[in-house]
DNA sequence: TGTACATCAGTGAACGCGCGTTCACTGATGTAC
DNA sequence: TGTACATCAGTGAACGCGCGTTCACTGATGTAC
């Protein structure tokens, strides 16, 4: 009724995050949704199928977005090569997962997807291959050393996820020195990229 | 009827670990619990005063256990020293994750949690303490270099965290080439260690 | 311009369900005298 | 040995609730002729 121009799939995405903020993703539910955008509780049904679809496309437009945060740290910082762009990588990731941790979470809780939808298999893929192809052009530059790239790929990803879970678990707010997220990314990803990727000359 | 000699708390915080396996943390309920545990669906309220206290204490032993697996790693390794010490850590916490995934995924669910239990806080440090105090040795042996102790364990504790929660989440698998969890733990905690832990005398 | 038809977004009532919590209770166990 | 009392683990019925899904429907929009 508000909104006669803007489409329903969309709003109803956009109340998934509200809901997701409010309540947290234990306690969302259709109807909550449905209620949030103002209309019937059936109506949630008819765009995307069940709980599960709707979750699902909320989940590849997460992707999408984490993508994009990742993208524009990498342009803000403009990186001369492999290594300063992986480090744009870590903090783009640590950023989106902590400005929408009910999104960043909803992601990663398979159990409520439909993992086999195309969608989300193509949108986790296109992710993936941001860090992969980051990683292979350190090795390009000469920067990997005798390093696996697919060991080096999970290590840097492990260490941008495990400290965006846990900083939005909570834990590690007062146990890592009062920094925040995004200045404890950095600085892991720092210390990360300094110590596994050094340039060829300076390593045995 | 059953286990006359057997305590009903422990016997329910068994229910609970089936009843996470089988259903998923998200469907875990009071009811399906006490119906495992073969008592009225009254009486796990009677012992934990609510589903939050019963997840409570399950996750307080969650974290008794993790703290075991770190230990037993560290044990059967027989580490030299502190960078020996931290990556047997890293193998025990990830060992723990995989084996128990359903446990480790509560433990983490602050929102699903009563965060301010004292056994919880307890527990929750008594475990951070272990990763503290073996990059305390690493300092004291040398090996730490000019690098930030708070910043070494908040580093080290994401990458096995991210590790853990990234296999448990199935993300990983089929994208580290084949790899086991135990193994990528392994090899990812040598890469840490090796990469951001040097002797004194061979760096600058 | 007018008619007939098809499409489709969204409605609202109804369904059956399992849930967490409450509460008066039963019945076994232990204890004081 | 016997009596009276207190404690406490566990019961089972009842409560009110919000949930996901289904389904016949309304009513607007577009299209063919």
């Amino acid at each position: 009724v508000v909104n006669k121009g803007s489409d329903l799939p969309e709003a109803l995405l956009e109340a998934v995050d509200e809901a997701l903020r409010s309540s947290g993703p234990s306690a969302l539910s259709l109807r909550d949704v449905a209620r949030r955008a103002g209309v019937s509780h059936a109506a949630p049904a008819h765009h995307f199928g069940s709980k599960t679809g709707l979750l699902t496309a909320f989940a590849v437009r997460g992707y999408h977005r984490l993508g994009d945060s990742v993208l524009e740290e990498i342009d803000a910082a403009a990186p001369a090569d492999g290594p300063a762009t992986l480090a744009a990588v870590g903090r783009g990731y640590v950023r989106f997962a902590v400005r929408e941790p009910a999104c960043f979470d909803v992601m990663f809780r398979i159990d409520s997807l439909d993992a086999d939808a195309p969608e989300l298999v193509e949108a986790t893929d296109q992710t993936y291959r941001m860090l992969v192809d980051t990683i292979e052009r350190c090795r390009l530059e000469g920067y990997l050393q005798g390093h696996d790239p697919v060991l080096v790929a999970v290590a840097a990803w492990s260490i941008v996820h495990g400290l965006a879970t846990l900083w939005i678990s909570g834990w590690l707010e007062g146990r890592a020195g009062g920094a925040g997220p995004q200045e404890l990314a950095a600085q892991v990803s720092e210390l990360f990229v300094a110590a596994v990727l050094q340039p060829m000359s300076s390593a045995g």
